[in-house]
DNA sequence: TAGATTTGTAACCATGTGGTCACATATTTT
DNA sequence: AAAATATGTGACCACATGGTTACAAATCTA
């Protein structure tokens, strides 16, 4: 029998990964990583510590929103600019799965065990928001609609629409943004008001 | 030793809910119902039909959005009707613990036992959206809003903050209820356009 | 080549799960 | 009172879970 430690963590690591995208949370564990690796779960332990040890490493090298780093130099200084971060951010969420079961493991536990792969996406997700924190006035409604981005997204794993929203078709996550392309400029033209006082 | 059928079935029953409520779906066995009972749980599935049997009985008698029944009747014309119907709703979806956590189900998974339960509170929540249909301008931009604060709301039981949002605050859902005030005004307030169109 | 070390496996453990069973004991019915 | 029925229990089943152990086999080192 050939041995390869390089490989068999490989295998290890991307079983982990992709049930972790395909079934969510719950489906990760180790006897399951074990069983679709093809390898003895003693390895997970001797390798990476354990479930815990393998979500230690989901942290460091998740690329959770990748696609968003280029745009983050930016300087965002223009509504157009901050519109287009925006559309950046919900294109990456519809599409990266890895994220979107990331944030449905945040509504379902917080122990030692994940705690640290949630501060590091919850860091990640930050920079996003670091940005409608300078417009005060848009920042919570600005968030409420990330927020129902998120939900929506995670929602559509299992059910086909919501009320009368079909959650399976393009035109339904289009509107969704133009909903927040919208919202966005009517609390930028909305007229200037006597103070900074906007709520 | 005495015994009380119809006594017995609400120890059930109320373990069930209390389980539900306090820990959460994962946490819903017949296991830890029976227990939590103190009772045999063999009497779960004669009496209820095992946990899909709860999951009928609880679509039937849960109150989900009960404290918006009142305000639904009324008619609802002018924006300010509207505005208070949202807060009726963002109030109920804060303090139901029973909706939360069936909102929260509803994210982890969808088969033969839960189908039931999702599609009666659907229903149930619904007639807060129908409100919104009448004005298709605002329709996807109330749904993201709604959409977030769920996931907030979801979001606190694990979470202290999101990103630099204190969600044990009591001020921060007040900033999330002012911003949903605020987007149903602007959304009304601005300039009328020509024709329908208003993507 | 011989010995030490790394890599890998399969069996095992305690525990928990949903589900069924035979049985005992109240309560009703005849 | 006797028989039938409703109610309740605890043991049991097969299976899955996370975690550990003892051992085999490959690879490295001397």
């Amino acid at each position: 029998m050939k041995k390869d430690r390089a490989a068999t963590e490989e295998k290890i690591y991307e079983s982990f990964l992709s049930l972790l995208e395909e079934n969510g949370p719950q489906a990760v564990g180790i006897n399951a990583i074990a069983k679709k690796a093809g390898v003895s779960k003693e390895l997970i332990y001797r390798y990476f510590g354990g479930l815990e040890g393998l979500l230690l490493q989901l942290a460091k090298k998740g690329d959770f929103f990748k696609s968003m780093l280029a745009l983050h130099d930016k300087d965002l200084a223009t509504v157009e600019d901050l519109k287009e971060f925006a559309m950046a951010g919900t294109k990456e969420l519809r599409e990266n799965k890895l994220t979107q079961e990331i944030l449905r493991w945040q509504l379902l536990e917080n122990n030692e065990a994940t705690r640290d792969l949630f501060k590091y996406s919850n860091k990640e997700m930050g920079k996003i928001f670091a940005i409608s924190d300078k417009n005060s006035s848009l920042n919570h409604a600005f968030q409420l609609m990330i927020g129902g981005y998120v939900y929506f997204t995670l929602l559509s794993k299992f059910n086909k629409k919501f009320i009368t929203t079909d959650l399976t078709s393009q035109e339904s996550w289009e509107k969704f943004d133009k909903a927040i392309e919208k919202t966005i400029d009517l609390f930028n033209q909305e007229p200037r008001r006597k103070s900074t006082d906007a709520n």
